[in-house]
DNA sequence: CATTTTTGTAACAATTACTATTACATCTTT
DNA sequence: AAAGATGTAATAGTAATTGTTACAAAAATG
């Protein structure tokens, strides 16, 4: 199973509001356009992003931003904002091994550590990329001939 | 989006094989029993694991095997085995960003690298975890007074 | 060789998550 | 009050996961 491009869709919202900060007012339907979603699909994830404390969203007369400098945004925090994992778990565990046997009785207290170890590993690399990265390379290819 | 319990539930299968290959004939019903899900969805693992070359399944007699040492199935084998994951990409991109836009144009290119620098430490650690390393902590929980 | 046990797989259903879409109440400015 | 946005509910379609029944095919055994 893939992790929905939800996160992806996020982290193209907050490029598209960093580049367009000046220029245009950045509504739902202003960034539907660039990434080709319905407008709902992005005021959800807009709404997602809000309540982590990402970015602002003005009622009314419209418009989104970053609610912090992009550098203080990583792949992380976008990945827990909009990506809901039940109890925090990378994997899914099946449910009722038998108690009666002996791997069955111990085999999740065995796996919970190690597959702790991998999501920690994924996390500590989402956690180290920052949307100003983004924003840099977006800026060396569009100043190179587009 | 979770990954399938079919990972720890295949993880499980072997600890189980290798546990009672000297004292039982591990069938997918013994396995199902241990596990506690229906023998269909054992053998159908079995049968990925086998495509993988993880797992020896004799037809008609039955049981299966490990087909290697154990401390030479890590649990990215065990992963790429059973978790059918699109492009063998962990990511899912929204498909048709606006291509007159300079974000949309760009973004999947720039994002590409990275989510792969993700996906790596991720399957890094996944490769640095072993069966083995199951079976010792086994042992030593089960010796331990159960 | 027939019987028995088991694997391999097809078929179908139930559940869940994701994505798209319509509709509309609510908010804020003008 | 009107206009332009957001917030969110409701619904539908699709896809993946898991459970289950059913049965053909394989292989050992008497």
């Amino acid at each position: 199973m893939q992790i929905s491009s939800r996160f992806t869709i996020a982290i193209h919202m907050l490029a598209c509001m960093e580049t367009f900060k000046d220029e245009y007012k950045v509504t739902s339907d202003f960034l539907a356009d660039s990434i080709n979603v319905n407008p709902v699909v992005i005021r959800r994830i807009l709404s997602q992003l809000r309540d982590a404390g990402l970015v602002q969203v003005k009622r009314g007369t419209g418009g989104a931003a970053a609610a912090k400098p992009l550098k203080e945004i990583t792949f992380l925090d976008v990945y827990r904002a909009v990506e809901c994992i039940e109890n925090n778990t990378l994997f899914h565990f099946h449910e009722n091994p038998n108690m009666d046997c002996p791997v069955g009785k111990n085999i999740h207290n065995i796996l919970d550590d190690k597959l702790v170890r991998v999501q920690e590993a994924m996390e500590r690399e989402l956690k180290a990329i920052t949307l100003e990265e983004v924003m840099d390379d977006l800026k060396t290819v569009t100043d190179n001939g587009r």
